[in-house]
RNA sequence: GGGCGGUUAGCUCAGCGGAAGAGCAUUCGCCUUACACGCGAAGGGUCAUAGGUUCAAAUCCUAUACCGCCCACCA
């Protein structure tokens, strides 16, 4: 039936056929078998904000290879799936979604926000998993076993944590200063703040004392803020300034008189040396500022913008503000240079707008204590990484961590569990009114109550008007517990204790600290122990050109218009190929027709041999394996060894790579084309039975990398060979015991030489494919000959020889082409007049490389150095070498005496 | 300012101590009944530079140059 089927391969049928089986019969599902052992990955789950990227193709390929490969190892293999409610990105698709129809969220309110967004998580919920089962994903995808981060079971695990982490005094609440992006309209913590080079410049400005006269000059950046100055700082040792310390000077256009101070903080060798301090909105100025007890003048509001500043700016943006401050300070003489600048500005990471440091009360999680089981865990390989350089940075992190700000001034995530009385002192609270924010403050002393539900009453005054944090968590606060999380925890359930610790978690660097950093962390906080043996990770998917993919630059590729338009087996192969060292891979679309052509190939060879299966073939057929056989059979093993060996060291590229050449190169274009006169023979059964058997082999071993054309190619020829319902329930091909034939591999590989010789001199000697020639092979080394001989037919094929003659003469016949191969004369003979200056020319050309291949065989022996200090094995290469080359040589001369 | 990676064939990258490899591209010849998404053959590299270690270095070490990442509160 397949006869009549197209000679390409069609991936889309075949696609949307097996990844709606496989969901239906539940392939993927796990169970608990304490008669195995689990393999676990947890998905890095996607963040519920649109379409999966490239990077998700690439990470979920990795992921699922190595499942199905670990299903196929005998594994209780369990990938668990899920999805991220994204916190602030999510928050903002939809709030841009809002825009476009003209509306902000606060015209919705809260209540209708959250349910529009609860919509959008079952929408683009339902699109990715879409996604990642086409794919190919080896996920059990019913609703039941899919987690998100913010559903019941993982609310509770939220609120357990953040309960546990008030208990021991680990998370509390203060006033800091904070990364705010006013966009976005929250607190970031400090690593989501990315940081760019910008152009910019650096004003000179002058304080005048107070009295008028010269006073000091400072440098800045940001001339906008010096409107909340409080001070100019100077290094104590700066004898430049020594005469001003102390003094006070007068804040232009604010009119504002502030001390000179001086601090150690203050580099002397930058700008003018001296800094104005702007507590209110710089972090350094702040702690000068505490140090110094210095007034904090906030003159930027959480939304951006001017205030509590004269009149003129107040309101503005800070651009605008910026720009006018400069005109305004050059116009009363103080602005004294301005000179262009190049520094790292603060961005936020969602939506890259500039970060304002702003002094705010927020909850935080004080890290050192729970940072340093993860440093031991890390020092100690109880987690590993691959490739290995991230360990050290890995370490360095957690041990330079910071106190983690976990609240969000967003609406959408798990609301923070503190609840507060309107009422009394204790547990009260003061709201504020600051623009768009709706803070809530302690009142002095004051402990709010921490409760996954509203308390009935205040604890101490019995008020019910208890209101709570209206802040959300960070949504790495819920990331960090996924491991545990999404078996139940903080329940001790059946799956935590079969399934935790997980195997291996695969992931970007990216991430490294955001997430799994965090992940180790309460890993061992929560479990008392590491959530994943390894931590394997990727590079990222640029474009082409190793830029970074993004909508703004427009060059994304798209992985489901790839998947399209090349079958989602022939991306995934070009995806793993080139996922070397976890380094970041520049990717072309061209590159997934190598992936293409390679299925094509598969896809071809099963049709070939659905050509030559019989009805009813004898199956007890009792032939002796010939040479090409115990040949194929020899590389299937020692391929499938280090193709395991790959997977071991977590080396997929190569380890597909490795099965992916055997296929093409020796199997398909060796063992088949030597096949194939066989099957006209009586042989053919026995000859089918060893082709299905080693094919049916590279199927399986295939099939972690490309499981759809590996599981219709198997279904295919169930009939024939038998098997289990779907490949990942196979077992993947072991390396035979059967002992290496080196034998067969030695008279193999100098028949393909001899082939691939005669085959080199009929293109140069333009003999058409189709014409047969007659060929003599000479040789003095009998065995070698006759091992040849035993063999001949396959010469005859492949090179199309007609008439092979053997023989202990190595004399050149006449009007004979000739070439050199190990212990052989080879003698092209034909019918044609043979060009003699080109046959020269072939000849002083090979005597050339012989020549040298010879003086560098003798120079070596020759030195006593290395004749001393190499290894034996290596002298005896080289002395080997030397023999055969030298042998070669003599019989090349013979043969270019008698062309002359 | 610290740390990490890269520099190998026209392009994208493997190799990481014993005489340079792959895919794509190029050239030539083939529709050889599994596959032109194919088959056969060929051309193409003083492995960034300079030193060093070694019998032997693309491979190890040290500098230099350029490129790229990550981390860091230099205004």
């Amino acid at each position: 039936m397949i006869l009549s089927l197209s000679k390409t391969y069609d991936p889309k049928p075949v696609e949307s056929k097996w990844s709606r089986m496989w969901q239906d019969k539940k392939v993927f599902a796990s169970k608990i078998d304490k008669n195995k052992k689990s393999f676990v990955i947890v998905i890095p789950p996607p963040n519920i904000t649109g379409a999966l990227h490239m990077g998700h193709a690439l990470n979920n390929t990795l992921q699922d290879v190595l499942i199905r490969y670990n299903r196929m190892l005998g594994f209780e293999a369990y990938w668990v799936p899920g999805t991220d409610h994204g916190g602030i990105a999510t928050q903002n698709v939809l709030e841009k979604m809002l825009k476009s129809r003209g509306k902000r969220k606060e015209d919705i309110g809260r209540e209708k926000f959250l349910e529009l967004m609860w919509n959008w998580h079952k929408e683009c919920g339902d699109t990715i998993l879409n996604q990642l089962q086409k794919l190919g994903c080896a996920l059990n995808f019913s609703p039941e076993n899919v987690r998100f981060t913010m559903d019941d079971k993982r609310a509770k695990a939220v609120f357990a944590s953040f309960k546990n982490l008030w208990d021991k005094g680990l998370i509390y609440r203060g006033e800091r200063m904070i990364n705010w992006c006013p966009r976005c309209g929250t607190a970031l913590s400090d690593i989501e703040v990315e940081y760019e080079e910008e152009k910019s410049k650096l004003w000179h400005i002058h304080y005048p004392l107070e009295n008028g006269e010269r006073g000091i000059t400072i440098a800045t950046t940001r001339p906008e803020t010096m409107l909340g100055d409080t001070a100019v700082a100077v290094n104590p040792e700066d004898e430049r300034y020594a005469n001003l310390t102390g003094k006070k000077v007068r804040l232009p256009l604010v009119d504002r008189i502030i001390p000179v101070i001086a601090d150690e903080k203050v580099e002397k060798s930058f700008g003018t040396g001296a800094l104005k301090i702007t507590p209110g909105h710089d972090l350094l100025d702040f702690e000068i500022g505490q140090r110094h007890n210095l007034l904090i003048e906030t003159v930027i509001s959480f939304e951006g913008k001017m205030t509590n500043c004269p009149p003129k700016y107040a309101g503005k943006s800070i651009q605008t503000a910026r720009k006018e401050v400069v005109e305004d300070l050059n116009a009363g003489g103080f602005l004294e240079k301005e000179e262009h600048y190049k520094h790292s500005v603060g961005k936020c990471y969602r939506c890259m707008t500039h970060i304002e440091p702003l002094l705010s009360e927020q909850w935080f999680v004080k890290m050192k204590t729970m940072a340093e089981p993860a440093i031991q865990a890390a020092q100690k390989e109880e987690v590993k990484f691959y490739p290995e350089t991230w360990k050290k940075p890995f370490i360095e992190w957690l041990k330079n961590i910071q106190d983690w700000c976990v609240s969000r001034q967003i609406w959408w995530g798990h609301r923070i569990p503190a609840w507060y009385c309107a009422k009394c002192s204790k547990n009260g609270l003061i709201f504020s009114e600051n623009g768009i924010l709706n803070r809530i403050t302690f009142k002095h002393g004051a402990k709010p109550i921490i409760s996954d539900n509203k308390p009935d009453k205040c604890s101490d005054c019995g008020s019910d008007e208890l209101v709570q944090d209206p802040d959300v968590l960070d949504t790495w606060f819920s990331s960090a517990l996924w491991p545990f999380s999404v078996f139940g925890w903080p329940e001790k359930t059946a799956e935590l204790a079969y399934y935790y610790p997980t195997s291996v978690l695969v992931t970007g660097y990216e991430i490294l600290y955001l997430w799994v950093a965090r992940m180790v962390m309460s890993g061992m906080e929560y479990m008392g122990r590491i959530p994943f043996d390894y931590v394997y990770i990727h590079g990222t998917v640029r474009d082409k050109h190793g830029k970074r993919m993004s909508k703004s630059l427009g060059n994304g590729i798209d992985p489901l218009v790839m998947m399209e338009k090349y079958g989602t087996d022939a991306m995934r192969f070009s995806l793993i190929s080139q996922a070397i060292g976890g380094k970041d891979m520049p990717f072309a679309e061209e590159s997934i027709i190598g992936g293409r052509n390679f299925v094509n190939k598969l896809y071809n060879v099963s049709r070939f041999i659905s050509m030559n299966l019989n009805e009813n073939p004898k199956t007890n057929v009792q032939a002796k394996p010939e040479l090409s056989d115990r040949w194929i059979s020899d590389r299937f093993h020692e391929v499938m060894q280090s193709a395991r060996k790959y997977m071991l060291e977590y080396d997929l590229p190569n380890a597909l790579l490795t099965i992916y050449h055997f296929t093409w190169d020796e199997f398909c274009d060796w063992y088949l084309e030597l096949a194939k006169p066989r099957l006209q023979t009586e042989e053919k059964d026995h000859v089918m039975c060893l082709i299905l058997h080693i094919f049916s082999r590279i199927i399986k071993a295939l099939h972690p990398f490309m499981p759809y054309v590996t599981e219709e190619i198997y279904d295919s020829l169930k009939h024939s060979i038998g098997g289990k319902e779907f490949l990942i329930n196979e077992t993947y091909p072991a390396s035979d015991a059967a002992a290496s034939d080196s034998e067969a591999l030695r008279t193999m590989s100098s028949i393909m030489d001899i082939i691939v010789e005669i085959r080199t001199i009929r293109a140069q000697f333009e003999i058409h494919p189709s014409k047969e020639i007659d060929v003599i092979l000479a040789s003095k080394d009998a065995k070698a000959l006759d091992n040849v001989k035993e063999n001949s037919s396959y010469i005859n094929r492949l090179a199309k020889v007609s008439n092979l003659k053997f023989t202990a003469d190595n004399a050149k016949p006449k009007r004979a082409v000739s070439a050199i191969s190990g212990p052989f004369n080879i003698y092209a003979l034909t019918d044609g007049i043979i060009d003699f200056e080109k046959e020269k020319d072939r000849t002083l050309k090979t005597m050339e490389k012989l020549s040298k291949e010879l003086a560098f065989c003798e120079e070596k022996l020759k030195n006593p150095d290395f004749i001393n200090h190499a290894p034996e094995i290596e002298l005896k290469r080289v002395s080997e070498r030397k023999k055969e080359t030298s042998g070669k040589i003599e019989r090349l001369r013979k043969i270019l005496e008698e062309l002359d």
